[in-house]
DNA sequence: TTGTACGCGTTATCAA
DNA sequence: TTGATAACGCGTACAA
């Protein structure tokens, strides 16, 4: 029977079994062979005192590391997971540190808690910063005297951080052009959001000029070299409902009626906005693409479209992640960490055409 | 200038400011007072050997607590966040432990990796199961000899953890009924995945036999109660794509005409899958709900269904996630943890009405 | 192949 | 208000 007073250590398996500590301890790791008749009365005596294996606190101090690697999150976790986008950023994250971490630490940038940023009490290895604001970068620098690891995902990083970046305002002026190219000269924009308060509206010029998100205006960017003029509608996320109601205020005038000067194409920052744009065209009675070419960004697995495809923008969502596991892994390994930049492809589907004559 | 040869400790700064380290210590931790000169002199010092803090590893060791709360996916981590009941489950779980200022290690449950359970790795407090396999369970049986607190959500658990379910068959049932008394009679229904490995067709009595996913099955036999001989398709995932495919497997004949005989109304066992369901019958020309009534369940706040309003069963997955927060918290305060049982209430919406005569 | 002894970096206790 | 000391539980040179 266990003595219940405490919980049983490693010091008292061996103890139990009359072998040294050392010996226990290498019987848990496997680290060194063991005789066959030594390991099993180990196991026999964890087993009597009902020893489940080597604390992980206490190894991890003795290692120096904990296995875990740390994900700053800007947003509330729910809002993060919510984008199809980070979520298979995550998958290649978690690839990527299959080998080399127990886990991913989820940690939010809480503005609402000025106190104690977490970080700073989390044991992990290192880091990874997927849209983090200033204050987090601070709390981050501060971190850094510890001689973690970490790598920012798209976003301004501290000096002598790798960062993971995209192609974002090249790759949309590309989309940009394939549209122009099939003949549209009266084009509509639906941009992500453009301030982190997630303001839904017309783009003017001086939205434009407080606007804070890197993404949206790179974007927007690369889509006006081509169309300079075009009307932008932000929507206040990246979701369905948000890109139908954003392409009814392009599409349909104040009456709710098609107007006249209707784009006879539609930018869509995002897929999710894309595939609300269809909707809402579709419900306009407009057929895509013969009546309006619609395209997104993100080459995501659009769930919901039917047989459509997408016309789109396909961005290496799952390499972006997979990059940062490998940074965070060389890095771990002593080795120094590098930043990488991906360019996006674009991928033909069935929602872009020429104009109707 | 700080000695590049290892890093400093809390003991390099207490000698460096001239005090002892349990001074120092309290400094950091802020648990005593100390005099103002003190700490001021203990903080001048950290900053010029460029020591951040208490190492959390140490701390962890010491305090015998790491902060952390583990959950445990038995998905792929990808998969677990795509379904957005999990999502707000999380978001509920994050919420409840945002006091006990825990963070969240997901851990996958691989299959693919039979050795090192990285639960037994992970230093953490309490263990949250999340759709777990039977391997999972034997793992984190061996862990509990750890005495770590582990609360189970849906999913049968072992003996004496606390459990968090949901009253699946119940709720159904009255679903059905409601559909029942609208005056349906013929109907169809669309199941969750019923195995593990996600089988997309009808459902057999022979399926039924080797079916593993409960929900599934709980949702099914509730339905049943009120439609015995009532036609089911399994999709092959809580997808709006599943949901179109499964549709018109219930909808159409072989050529991809309507039948003649077709259900006046689809009971989905996701909303997602219930939006499915809606697309199909649009793309079929049928309305809804005047040619066909669709009804779902979880009650999450669906993207992507324009105007309408899904009738649905609410299953509330945020308190699901708090309970399971709450529970835990509970169990880190030495008190014994609690199964908690909800219960679904019926939301009416849009898209059930008396089929047409 | 096994045992001894030490240190990982911290914090709680107690005494001064 | 501060200081000395003892754990916390483990892994690993090194010696045998």
């Amino acid at each position: 029977m266990t003595n219940t007073r405490r919980r049983a250590t490693i010091a008292d398996v061996a103890r139990a079994a009359g072998v040294s500590t050392s010996t226990a301890s290498v019987v848990f790791s496997g680290k060194v062979k063991v005789a066959d008749a030594t390991r099993e009365k180990v196991l026999a005596a964890a087993a009597d005192l009902g020893y489940s294996g080597p604390d992980p606190r206490a190894a991890s101090l003795r290692l120096g590391r904990s296995g875990i690697v740390g994900v700053v999150l800007g947003a509330d976790l729910r809002h993060a997971f919510l984008d199809p986008v980070t979520t298979v950023l995550m998958e290649g994250l978690t690839e990527a540190l299959a080998d080399a971490s127990v886990g991913l630490l989820l940690l939010r940038d809480d503005p609402r808690v000025p106190e104690a940023p977490p970080i700073a009490e989390a044991p992990v290895d290192a880091l990874v910063l997927l849209g983090c604001s200033t204050r987090t970068r601070e709390a981050v620098e501060g971190v850094r005297g510890r001689g973690l690891p970490v790598v920012v995902i798209e976003g301004t990083g501290v000096e002598g951080m790798p960062e993971i970046t995209l192609d974002n305002r090249a790759a949309s002026a590309t989309m940009a052009r394939h549209v122009a190219d099939l003949g549209h000269s009266r084009v509509g924009i639906i941009t992500l959001a453009l301030e982190i308060e997630r303001i839904r509206g017309p783009v003017t010029v001086e939205r434009l000029a407080t606007a804070t998100v890197e993404v949206a205006l790179d974007r927007l960017a690369g889509l006006r070299e081509v169309f300079p003029d075009a009307p932008a509608v932000s929507a206040a996320g990246s979701l369905i409902d948000e890109g139908m109601i954003a392409a009814r205020a392009l599409l349909l005038d104040d009456a709710g009626e098609l107007r006249a000067d209707r784009p006879t194409a539609i930018l869509a920052q995002s897929d999710l906005l894309a595939v609300g744009a269809i909707r809402a065209a579709q419900e306009c009675g407009l057929r895509v693409p013969d009546d309006l070419t619609v395209v997104g960004f993100d080459g995501i697995a659009v769930d919901g479209l039917g047989g459509q495809r997408l016309t789109t923008i396909q961005q290496p969502a799952l390499e972006k992640g997979r990059a940062a596991g490998e940074q965070v892994a060389r890095m771990l390994a002593g080795e120094p960490g590098r930043s990488v930049h991906f360019a996006c492809t674009f991928r033909p589907g069935t929602t872009a055409a020429p104009p109707a004559a």
